[in-house]
DNA sequence: AAAATTTAGTTGACAATTCAACCTTTAGCG
DNA sequence: CGCTAAAGGTTGAATTGTCAACTAAATTTT
């Protein structure tokens, strides 16, 4: 039993008719590709890459944080978050301490340093990355994608 | 001169009322993570990674290509590829040959072999990825998620 | 309450990516 | 034509990410 129209048969991967450029997730991969280069060039010449700039806006937005957290907020393994939590650290960035109520985890929070590196790439990518991107954009759209994004994102994060 | 309304500050990251749960970049990053990694593991059983069926895919839809074709659509810095593309070959997915007409051109095509593993992926990941994460989706709003993702797409393509 | 399991995080060995520097081949230009 | 610049790709060194194995703290079982 499908729950599936033929005219799906289009978006459909293993379908004869897939046409990849009428496949959402290329299109997905391809913007967060774009949206992470363009970033990668204003963080650059402040030492910064996307890794760390994840992390910092998480901490930023998010407040003070655990390694979890953030390796389900800024998107990694946790190794990986682990390391660039402690390059970080030694930049001066960020600060790691034991949480006081379960000895395990470890809670990462912004220094005053880190503060200001992310309102200096905020204002630097504000007018050069998000204004452009949504150019010609109503609220309404906005609203639309970020809406059938979540609903993605919430489908896949169902097991 | 602004064209932007009041109502739009929400959604960009250096306003003061900006929240980070509506900033499409946000889930952009989020779905393509999320996606990728659901991939991963159908991937992996078979040997393969995203990076190579990345490549994998784009030669099987689009037919044989540069290794800077590649790099545009499979998304990737030209040496990433290029390195990805001879461990491909090293396994007997593709064949790379001078381009004919230009010197510089590399030509990758897939093998046989590269052709059946795209099959064989497409059919296990399809149910399992695609048919999941579209749950609940009607025709018209996966056309209208491709039309704004191509959008945002094009803006950021234009210099 | 002791033992077993789960959760959170870290570390070292290994694999992948990236930056720079480089080599060819092609395209432009006076 | 001959010179310079640009395009396409490759390679080695350095950085970064990932897997697997491990430690320690908390939770659950029994």
């Amino acid at each position: 039993m499908t729950t599936h129209s033929k005219k799906l048969e289009k978006y459909n991967p293993a379908s004869e008719s897939f046409d990849i450029k009428e496949f959402p997730f290329y299109w997905v991969a391809r913007v967060n590709a774009l949206y992470s280069r363009e970033m990668e060039k204003t963080l650059k010449p402040m030492g910064m890459d996307i890794a760390r700039w994840r992390v910092a806006a998480i901490l930023q937005f998010n407040g003070p944080s655990s390694i979890s957290e953030l390796a389900l907020h800024a998107i990694g393994k946790l190794p990986t978050i682990t390391k660039i939590v402690y390059r970080m650290r030694d930049a001066g960035l960020v600060e790691v301490n034991a949480s006081e109520s379960d000895g395990r985890v470890a809670i990462v929070t912004l220094t005053e340093e880190g503060h200001k590196q992310v309102d200096m790439v905020l204002d630097m990518t504000t007018k050069k990355v998000f204004s452009r991107a949504f150019k010609g954009f109503s609220e309404p759209q906005i609203k639309k994608t970020n809406e059938l994004l979540k609903r993605l994102f919430v489908n896949l994060s169902a097991d």
